[in-house]
DNA sequence: TTGACGTATCTTTTT
DNA sequence: GATACGTCAA
């Protein structure tokens, strides 16, 4: 691909701190990778010296095999390329043990579910009343404490409230017995081990001399902690991103990082990349119209390089099933008439819920698709159980996966006996782990002789299979999952179910494992690793295993979507409460700011058609309930008034199908109402070569919208405190941790209210 | 201890 | 409207 003068520069850039502002299409991409090539080519920068961070793991094996054609395979495998996760757990596997947490180098990786069951535990542990501290909650305390507080040089938190810290310290010391770390500690205890182990962290500013971070406006505190201490040494820190596209303040990113780059960096050079190649104008200027309503941003117009092409495709549907009917009936039509690959389509959708019924109508007519997230593969009975027979392999330590695997099969060792079991490991104040109590026998001979037997025989069991393994692991993952199902009765039992279907089912799952060990062993350089097996399995994404060999659609969530294109885009649910979420409604202002950006992400996923479509009726929980349109339509409506008006079609069609049926008792709710707020909007009118003319209108000034309350002004809360919330009446504060309260509603019942941003007044 | 059956509780987004 | 969880009998 020829570059345009601004990519030029980029990519040619001679050294420093660099910021890369690009808007979506505009090639991020292909600066990142030509400015590799450019660097190992042109300035002769040694690979293994050149470290790439990017969003999801696919994006970096995407990166490096284009970097493998313009550079060769041997030279590409010396790059460093991967997710801030991946990286750091690269780095831990390495050192880990320095750092004096007790973790040894096969340390597991905890997802959320097992972050739950840990919580859960150390609350247990602590006597607190589950009813009133919930894991969850704790669990969303503790990640913001992690990352947004430098744990990085002490030993434990210094926290303002003594329970929390009591209850983190719980944790975190239940994590290291079980010798695990969840998502967060893998960037933290890396920087810790930056900052407590100076002549690590020399070893890695040294080595590497160019540092490139891509989705640079989704990074957080702590991982930009993590490029300033990488880059600190050579500085040439080159970074891209795009304001407008940051969606993960719920994972803690701060867009404010990318605003302040210039800050951090007095002497960067800054770039902007502000033309489109991705997306025809109509589609361009709806995605452009509807991200200026957004304060916090910079300014930015996308252009487009191409023609104007077709309107936006509006319909109105009545309900979920019209829904889905109308998506089903537009892709086989547009198939084939348009003679397009079920490859080039793509459903968007904001929850996951909303997958559902589309699924079932595309396997009814035939349509191949594929689903990103969802039900997933891993989340499967055996998949799980076979899982945990490996994590427990890997690390015997992580008690979570023992006790998912000692009564699998049903062994006689029920939830009686892990508890004796469990009461004994901490029996005067010893912490020991489940595996280090299974072999004390002061222990296991409290257990009704049934048990015990059945627990010497799994000890038996899994003793012999961790001496094959450890400490030279000299067997195919696939043989490993092979013996564990044959040997450890799983397969017995599987054969001795009843039901002929389920017992195929489950056969067939366990086969899939197997392939997958056996495509992991193909695909990796030390084939016998079944801790890097894991670890994919662990920190891969549901997009990095997204194949997209053209022939199946592809359904997702709007945020799985970042940095992919398709030709043909539907974007279902467009109304208010779904799409802004009625979760960031309540949230207030900034909340509906991010939601903006995730629809401008959407919106621009589009190359060629866009499919809008608004439910007037869905079911949603028990009760049907009549939506809004989103107003993030009737922002785009009320700017552009793309050919043919699109609305008012919509409202017609809509009407002509509801009087043909007969079913409609309830008027179509379409609310056009121009905003009657603000000054005159002037318009102008643009002609683009090849397309109609479009009248666009320039946007008006933001929306007289309360500006969002500063993180200084939160409102400060005590147990006791009489509230009044718009959306949820009167209410009595019961607790408050940090920012977060619990507050009772005398209509609304219990809520936990963000004070940070969440719309409440104080009544007393 | 196991399995069957009935009931409460969710649904925002994810490395 | 599924699914995890609790309660009960065998």
């Amino acid at each position: 691909m020829a570059l345009n003068p601004s990519q030029q520069q980029a990519v040619t850039h001679p050294g420093g701190p660099m910021l890369v502002l690009a808007g979506a299409g505009a090639g991020k991409t292909s600066v990142l990778t030509q400015r590799i090539a450019h660097l190992v080519s042109k300035r002769g920068i040694l690979p293994s010296r050149i470290l790439v961070v990017t969003f999801t793991n696919k994006a970096a094996k995407e990166m490096k095999e284009r970097l493998a054609k313009l550079l060769g395979k041997e030279v590409v495998k010396e790059i460093w390329a991967g997710t801030f996760h991946s990286i750091c757990c690269r780095i831990l596997r390495q050192d880990i043990a320095q750092l004096g947490t007790g973790h040894q180098t096969n340390f597991a990786i905890y997802d959320p579910r097992d972050q739950e069951k840990a919580m859960d535990f150390t609350l247990r542990r602590m006597n607190m009343d589950p009813e009133f501290y919930k894991a969850t909650d704790m669990l969303s305390e503790v990640s913001r404490i992690k990352n947004s507080e430098m744990v990085g040089a002490k030993h434990t938190i210094q926290h303002q409230d003594p329970l929390m810290k009591r209850v983190f310290d719980g944790y975190q010391n239940y994590l290291s017995t079980n010798n695990a770390l969840d998502f967060d500690d893998l960037l933290q205890l890396t920087l810790r081990l930056l900052h407590e182990h100076p002549e690590i962290a020399a070893r890695y500013q040294q080595r590497f001399e160019h540092v490139l971070v891509d989705e640079y406006q989704d990074t957080n505190n702590v991982q930009f902690d993590f490029i300033r201490q990488f880059g600190a040494v050579h500085r040439n820190i080159f970074v891209v991103g795009d304001v407008d596209q940051s969606i993960y303040s719920f994972r803690h990113a701060n867009f404010r990082i990318i605003l302040r780059f210039q800050q951090d960096y007095p002497d960067a050079t800054l770039i902007k990349l502000e033309e489109n190649y991705r997306s025809t104008g109509n589609i361009l200027d709806a995605a452009n119209t509807l991200i200026k309503y957004n304060r916090e941003r910079f300014e930015k117009t996308l252009i487009s390089t191409k023609v104007a092409g077709e309107p936006l495709h509006f319909h109105v549907a009545q309900n979920e099933d019209e829904e889905a009917t109308y998506i089903v009936q537009q892709i086989r039509m547009q198939h084939e008439r348009d003679s397009l690959e079920f490859g080039d389509f793509c459903i968007l959708f904001r929850t996951n819920t909303q997958s559902r019924l589309i699924e079932q109508y595309l396997i009814r007519s035939n349509i191949p698709y594929n689903l990103v997230g969802g039900y997933k593969f891993y989340d499967r009975k055996e998949i799980k159980d076979m899982m945990s027979y490996l994590n427990f392999l890997h690390n015997p330590q992580d008690s979570l996966s023992l006790q998912r695997i000692v009564n699998v099969p049903k062994r006689g060792i029920g939830p009686k006996a892990i508890d004796i079991i469990e009461k004994g490991a901490y029996f005067e104040g010893r912490g020991l782990t489940l595996w280090q109590a299974l072999q004390e026998s002061a222990i296991i001979d409290q257990l009704p002789p049934k048990a015990n037997e059945a627990i010497q025989e799994f000890r038996y069991f899994t003793q012999q299979l961790l001496k094959e393994i450890h400490p030279v692991c000299n067997l195919p993952v696939s043989v490993i999952v092979e013996r564990i199902f044959n040997d450890s009765g799983y397969k017995a039992e599987i054969e001795a179910e009843s039901d002929e279907k389920k017992r195929e089912d489950r056969i067939k799952n366990i086969e899939s494992l197997i392939q997958a060990a056996v495509e992991y062993e193909e695909s990796s350089k030390t084939p016998m690793n079944l801790s890097g097996f894991l670890e994919q399995l662990a920190l891969f994404s549901d997009t990095d295993r997204l194949k997209n060999e053209g022939k199946l659609v592809t359904l997702m969530t709007v945020h799985s979507a970042k940095g992919l294109e398709y030709p043909v885009v539907f974007l279902p649910g467009m109304e208010e409460g779904l799409f802004p979420h009625a979760r960031s409604v309540i949230d207030g202002e900034h909340a509906v700011e991010e939601e903006r950006r995730l629809m401008y992400v959407a919106i621009t996923r589009a190359k060629r058609r866009l499919h809008l479509i608004y439910t007037a009726n869905r079911r949603s929980k028990y009760k049907n309930m009549t939506s809004k349109l989103s107003r993030f339509m009737l922002e785009i409506a009320a700017h552009l008034r793309i050919p043919g008006d699109l609305f008012l079609k919509a409202k017609e069609e809509a009407f002509q199908r509801r009087s043909k049926t007969g079913t409609g008792n309830t008027p179509a709710p379409i609310a056009l109402k121009m905003p009657t707020a603000g000054p005159p909007v002037p318009t102008m009118n643009t002609s683009r070569p090849g397309g109609s003319a479009t009248t666009i209108t320039a946007p008006r000034a933001p929306l007289p919208t309360p500006p969002v309350r500063s993180t200084g002004q939160t409102l400060t809360l005590q147990p006791g405190d009489r509230v009044h919330h718009p959306q949820f009446g009167d209410g009595e504060v019961e607790r408050v941790i940090r920012t977060l309260a619990r507050i009772k509603f005398q209509t609304a019942g219990m809520k936990n209210i963000d004070l940070a941003s969440a719309p409440l007044e104080k009544t007393s």
